[in-house]
DNA sequence: GACGTTAGTGACACCCAGTGCCACCGGCAA
DNA sequence: TTGCCGGTGGCACTGGGTGTCACTAACGTC
């Protein structure tokens, strides 16, 4: 049963994966149990949890990769750019999917933003990206990472960038880069659309 | 056991959470079971439940209210008010609490924001408070509620107020209303301090 | 005062997520 | 062959949350 080349932990999570993802969006998160993900995916139940720490971390993917993706990309912007700016191009790179991939983007996302047990795991989730954020804000305007500014910066970029895939997710019309691009915008004015209102 | 005064429901409710505040605050929100709370207050497991739907929401004690409240407050803004200056000062006055209040308060937002089975529990209920603000942008701005703008803004208003939350909170000089003014000064400014940086 | 009604409650059984533990098995090196 | 080691399955257990039923105390009615 153990086939030991070097990636076969990789495809066995990667099938678990694919069971658990096509079982929610068919039956809904929390309908589906971890047993029948286990039988579907030709595991035990105790195996699961030893690629999944929770059910909820099926969902989302080697998202611990993009968050260092995330890091990276802000380690190496451009020191003339403004902040916003760098940080705007930094979540579309890493949110830039090939056109094969946005199905299976849009089905993660819309069990995350939809299933309310996803939503409330997502905040443990976010508040990675937000420390991450937070540093680069922190070294870019000499302050302390846990100052208001830093944390402030990091909070409300990433709340616009949910609130873009939201959009983008409801729409499917627009382009997601587009969305982000447009929500940034308006915070980085300060929503100037309010002001004429 | 039971006297059937009116307020006798929400007087139990009161005693419940006092107790589970108690609890969380002493030994951490994960390591009390619902049976120990329920022992403490004097009450069995089955009861607890039907006071309080989850664990967690025993800390967040009448949230409803508040959501309600910060819908009349928006509802009654002047109309003549920026849109983010209405938003703030509503935010405001929700978390006026009196000094006597405070200490309870800090106890309660320290477990929401620090334990992180509370904070995910947080985002269900930060989606009601999106919704009253998105609701109000839409009129202001005469959009849809679930457009890119009355969203962007519900969603990153909230954002600033939590981080002032918890930049309070760690802190613990300054007052929650300044934090939430300053927070909210950034934000609808575009953060002016970062364009010099 | 006996009556049914109703709300609140406790006890019990149950489901499910998650964990700790142990036994097993296949590959691999000495 | 022996012993180690990583992945696995089975199993028991904890703890949050739910459904159900029986009990009891208050209340109104006849």
């Amino acid at each position: 049963m153990t086939t030991l080349l070097p990636d076969a932990r990789a495809d066995t999570r990667a099938r678990i994966e694919q069971a658990a993802l096509e079982l929610f969006a068919r039956t809904g998160f929390e309908q589906v149990t971890t047993d029948e993900i286990a039988d579907a995916a030709g595991i035990s139940r105790r195996t699961f949890f030893r690629y999944f720490a929770t059910k909820a971390d099926a969902v989302w993917g080697d998202f611990a990769s993009h968050v260092e993706r995330l890091e990276q990309l802000l380690g190496a912007a451009r020191p003339d750019q403004p902040v916003l700016a760098s940080i705007c191009a930094a979540y579309v790179e890493v949110n830039d999917y090939s056109a094969a991939d946005l199905p299976m983007l849009r089905q993660r996302m819309a069990l995350i933003l939809g299933e309310p047990a996803l939503q409330a795991h997502s905040q443990v989730r976010y508040a990675d990206v937000d420390r991450v954020v937070a540093e680069y804000v922190a070294r870019r305007s000499g302050e302390r990472p846990d100052a208001l500014l830093p944390r402030l910066v990091a909070t409300t970029t990433r709340a616009a960038a949910t609130t873009a895939f939201e959009v983008w997710l409801a729409g499917g019309t627009t382009s997601l880069g587009d969305d982000l691009h447009a929500a940034f915008d308006q915070l980085a004015a300060g929503f100037p659309t309010l002001r004429t209102a």
